[in-house]
DNA sequence: AGCATCACAACG
DNA sequence: GTTGTGATGCTT
């Protein structure tokens, strides 16, 4: 008899044993159905034929696998990676490989409807059916999308569709993609980037793991770069992935790809609809798909023949994932290239501390572009003292960057002002009764955005109207703000400069890659003279004809005082400035800070990294935080505080005695309370060569509690917020 | 008796 | 994680 141990899609349990049934094969890696109680389950074979026969599981209590999928089995290099990753960041195998199944690219179906134009024209025209007639125009999609282009309701497509003017065509979802060609538009490359080419595209001919650090100042075409490292990946006819930050990058990401290959990558992100999803995946799978581009999810996907790995924008702490299994993408992505045995690429301007330490131990190799492409130059950075150079009362840009504005406008070029905090007031209160609006849910402030007319919770995604009266004292009108988000900053420059063109670029405004490929599109057409944005708009992008950059406040990025504040501050400071002056024209930077005499605000002017990561580093070293020493934090929660208070305090009392390691708290999480669980943390700091997750994983493993507190463990935590 | 709620164990 | 189970307590 035949049987298989099976990892079934449910994080609460490990793998179950099966029987195979006749006719059916299975190997190690095949992706099947499992029944599982009443219910049947997707899951991935992790062994097969030779179990051992004294498995604690009779032969007699077996029960038949269901069918297996369409589709080729899981590589070892992946199944590898899994159990990596499951053991490594302490998460439940299943919860792994749940990443890199997709339900519907296995269930799905082979085909779709969509719809188009006929030319018809209705007998009754009315304006919305004009208006959706003329916005669809040549394009094909779901009737939800087409009703989303042309702004009008799912009803009146239908309706369009009855009247004979729009029609359903079947589509096939697995159609194939276009090939990217390498020969399209090989670019023209200055001596120091063709040598760091010709090293990546080394690496890729030589088929080994050779992680490697791509670092190049802002400017300096590290893209470019990498592009001839994938194109090599092309030529052998195998495949290569760019993990990107986020998926605001990837529109312009697509249009740089396809003015170099002639055709977009396949792209991967929690936005593609199921169709799309089904056909990405199963390209993935087969190997058809030459070049993935897409966000950390795209990591644990089944590459039939993976050829390179790319991190862009390596140090983006966005790469950890902070809920689920909470790994770190970057990490994850050399282990992929290790167990693949490819290339990998972080590709950054701004490394991380973490990163440039392997590459001082010689773990990982290095490129260096120092240089910007072309005739741009580094912008001159000029820090504002906001101690010194008040703004008027409830304004927040100081007189000498609206000069500096001023200036720019003049010119007729582009300014960016960059604020981190979305909405229009961090906090807003009654001003007769001081009544703070909290989130019910989480311990934050609600935060208003008045384009939406709203009071959010940035956390849990609880919305409420923005009242009229109070809610503690009933009195009319008396809310006030405090403080600046970017919808304030941008009334301010509309009330600083009426007739100026002004696009505000949040996740509230730009939450599509369509949304994202027009705000680019006006940006390059001259359409745009100040953007107001959070860090959405800190990389990526490339405007020639930006040539002013103004932090409106550098210090945000300082506050709560985590190992990792300055470092991050100068990344992402050092980012927004990389946006200024990319063309012929020269950039200027503003920082408006409270301390300009700290370490991280005198880096950013004087332009000297080195010294700045030096001293970090130092103080990284003295205080044995990473990489010098390993953090991993215990998050217990549950909707009952006092459970899970009592489970924090008995896990802190069964804390072993480790040389090397000691245990801090429990403390309430920095986040009390977050959608609606009360949150409390044990901190674990220990030795760099102690295996911290052994220890947790002895130490939690003879602790029993109460289903209702949820333990979770980050090892390598990021927030400490 | 009938029904809702909850803690709990089992799932191969 | 989901589902089925029995125990409990409340309503009719």
């Amino acid at each position: 008899m035949s049987r298989a141990r099976v990892l079934v899609l449910n994080s609460a349990l490990g793998p179950l044993d099966y029987r195979v049934p006749y006719g059916m094969s299975v190997e190690p890696g095949s992706i099947v159905v499992a029944p599982l109680g009443p219910r049947q389950l997707m899951g991935v074979v992790w062994e097969a034929e030779r179990l051992p026969s004294d498995s604690e599981v009779g032969d007699n209590r077996l029960r038949n696998l269901v069918g297996v999928a369409d589709v080729p089995p899981l590589k070892a290099p992946l199944r590898r990676l899994v159990e990596w990753t499951a053991d490594y960041y302490l998460a439940p195998p299943a919860a792994v490989v749940r990443m890199a199944l997709s339900s519907t690219a296995l269930e799905g179906s082979r085909t779709a409807i969509e719809y188009r134009a006929t030319g018809h024209v209705p007998d009754r025209l009315t304006a919305q059916r004009a208006q959706a007639l003329e916005r669809i125009g040549e394009r094909q999609g779901l009737i939800r999308e087409l009703a989303g282009i042309a702004e009008v309701s799912d009803a009146v497509i239908r309706g369009l569709v009855k009247a004979g003017a729009i029609e359903g065509v079947e589509v096939d979802i697995d159609s194939p993609y276009p090939e990217p060609d390498p020969a399209h538009a090989p670019p023209g490359l200055s001596d120091e980037q063709a040598a760091a080419a010709a090293r990546l595209v080394g690496d890729v001919a030589a088929r080994a793991f050779a992680p490697t650090l791509l670092d190049g100042v802002t400017g300096s075409g590290k893209t470019e770069v990498y592009f001839e490292a994938v194109a090599e990946a092309i030529r052998q006819g195998r495949q290569a992935l760019v993990l990107l930050p986020e998926i605001a990058l990837t529109e312009p990401f697509l249009k740089r790809f396809g003015d170099r290959f002639g055709c977009e990558p396949v792209a991967w992100h929690s936005g593609l609809r199921a169709t799309q999803r089904r056909r990405a995946w199963r390209a993935i799978a087969s190997g058809e798909a030459r070049v993935t581009v897409g966000a950390r999810s795209a990591l644990f996907l089944p590459y039939a023949d993976l050829a390179l790995i790319v991190v862009d924008e390596a140090h983006e702490t966005s790469f950890k994932q902070e809920d689920g299994v909470h790994y770190h993408a970057r990490d994850v992505a050399v282990m992929r290239g290790k167990f693949e045995g490819c290339p990998v690429i972080l590709a950054s301007a701004t490394p991380a501390i973490e990163t440039r330490q392997q590459v001082e131990q010689g773990n990982y190799a290095e490129v260096k572009l120092p240089q910007r492409f072309g005739p741009a130059q580094m912008p001159a950075i000029e820090a504002i003292d906001l101690i010194a150079e008040q703004p008027p009362r409830g304004r927040w840009l100081a007189p000498k960057l609206v000069a500096a504005i001023d200036e720019t406008l003049a010119k007729r070029e582009q300014s960016l002002l960059f604020l981190n905090r979305r909405g229009y007031a961090p906090l807003t209160l009654c001003r007769t009764c001081g009544h703070r609006f909290q989130c019910p849910n989480c311990t934050a402030w609600m935060v208003e955005h008045r384009l939406t007319r709203r009071l959010a919770c940035h956390h849990c995604g609880h919305v409420e109207p923005v009242p009229r009266l109070c809610p503690e004292c009933h009195e009319e009108d008396t809310l006030v703000a405090c403080g600046p988000g970017v919808e304030r900053i941008a009334d301010e420059v509309a009330a600083l400069w009426p007739e100026a063109r002004v696009a505000l670029v949040t996740s509230d405004t730009i939450w599509s890659p369509a949304k994202a490929a027009e705000f680019v599109g006006r940006m390059e057409a001259g359409a745009i003279d100040i953007v107001v944005g959070t860090q959405l708009v800190t990389k990526g992008y490339h405007f020639p004809n930006l040539t002013l950059v103004g932090v409106v406040d550098a210090d945000l990025g300082l506050e709560g005082g985590d190992l990792r504040a300055s470092e991050r501050t100068f990344q992402q400071i050092r980012q927004v400035s990389g946006r200024a002056g990319r063309g012929e024209k020269p950039g200027r930077v503003f920082i408006q800070t409270h301390r300009p005499g700290a370490q991280v605000m005198q880096a950013l002017v004087t332009g000297d990294a080195d010294t700045f990561y030096a001293a970090e580093v130092e103080a990284r070293r003295d205080a044995g935080a990473p990489p010098f020493g390993r953090y991993a934090a215990i998050i217990v929660s549950s909707e009952d505080k006092a459970a899970a208070h009592d489970t924090a305090l008995s896990i802190g009392r069964a804390a072993p005695e480790v040389e090397g390691m000691h245990v801090y708290g429990p403390a309430p999480a920095p986040l009390a309370m977050l959608r609606g669980r009360h949150r409390f943390r044990l901190l674990v700091h220990a030795r760099r060569t102690l295996d911290v997750q052994d220890a947790i994983r002895g130490w939690l493993a003879a602790l029993v509690w109460s289903a209702k507190v949820r333990v979770a463990v980050d090892v390598d935590p990021y927030s400490f917020v």
